[in-house]
DNA sequence: CCGTGTGAAAACCTTCACAGCT
DNA sequence: AGCTGTGAAGGTTTTCACACGG
């Protein structure tokens, strides 16, 4: 199944607003409440869903808890999944203990960074290592996922370790775009980038 | 001029890594160079120059330098930008300091938190305040920029409130969609959803 | 009646091809 | 020769319209 990256997206993040709903115990939900919640059309939504081979009921909507698993099932997001944190600066440690990964499934197994003092100061209980570690631990672990947070110089050398180790996808927080095999997914997070586009965008918009 | 959405966010990017290209002292870029540099095509980047009356020299490229003011002036970015932060937890004390904002043009000038206690304890040079002064203190330092970065149950909230100081733009670290009108730009950055995404996307693409 | 499901139309974006310049 | 600039082609995504079903 070849699905865009435009659809994907907006799939995972209805699927965040399921669990939202599912918090507040709703039964069913239309696609316009879910492109209410996620800020698409109800349009989209629907086709989207189509594209999966996900469907609803008439006049009714979709049954949220049934949607969430069939969603889930589809992107393979009921399985747990393993990811690691690379750079404990302020960001870095910060992501540490981001609770959110976690109801959501997504378990930080290790933390690294090059300066052992800063491992030491750390106080939490997600196992630390010194970088020189990365491609032992991430193997044995076999960790699925690496979230980049060091400074702008090591970024590329960090992303090729991961790589190396048998990571399966990047979230790269550095304002750096990083080089990998295509096969490697992964997103950029920058975040000067995105402040910047907010400034164009509205001096713009007048 | 009305500007796509893609068309902003290579555009921002591109003068991102001509920020970059400026500290190794390049002279001339290609289109090429800098699609690399972005992760994006040379026809694109053209395009998107070509969109914005931005031109280049045959054979030779772009003036790295000439260019950065040119896409400055045509997006505003030369001009500096206030930012205010609101929430100040792990994440929004390290974006306190992210030296990177103020190396771009936008200057961090207040933080808020509903936490006295938060407030007393942070060792900053900016200055921080209680979130009871939000509208105030937006208002008399005509602030441009939202970033939030608190608890899901007090996003919308605080939007609102931003919103209702004038601010411009808002950039949601929260993983909740907020609600506001169609003119204030705003971008969600939901660190939980790309993960997923990029969880998602890798275990598609076999 | 009201919301889904989907083919078709429209809008949008990217890629291409090539003329033009140095 | 080599890289820009851009109209036109090609491809993709979104929107629309409407049949269908409870």
């Amino acid at each position: 199944m070849k699905l865009s990256d435009n659809t994907l997206e907006r799939i995972c993040k209805v699927f965040g607003y399921l669990n939202f709903l599912s918090s507040k115990g709703v039964g069913f939900v239309s696609s316009l409440e879910l492109a209410k919640g996620i800020g698409a059309t109800a349009y989209n939504v629907r086709k989207d869903f189509s594209l999966l081979g996900v469907t609803g009921y008439t006049r009714r909507g979709y049954p949220a808890e049934v949607l969430k698993q069939q969603l889930g099932q589809r992107l393979n997001l009921t399985k747990r999944r393993k990811a690691c944190i690379v750079g404990l600066g302020r960001l870095g440690s910060a992501l540490l203990d981001y609770e959110k990964f976690a109801e959501d499934g997504f378990e930080i197994v290790a933390g690294f960074d090059s300066s052992i003092n800063k491992i030491e100061r750390l106080r939490t209980n997600i196992e630390l290592y010194s970088i020189d570690q990365l491609t032992k631990v991430v193997k044995e672990r076999s960790i699925d996922l690496g979230i980049i947070a060091v400074p702008a110089k090591a970024v590329q050398e960090v992303a090729d370790k991961l790589v190396a180790a048998g990571i399966k996808g990047i979230l790269n927080f550095s304002p750096v775009k990083i080089l990998v095999a295509k096969n490697i997914v992964h997103l950029d997070m920058d975040f000067t980038s995105a402040l910047r586009f907010v400034a164009a965008k509205f001096s713009l918009q007048k």
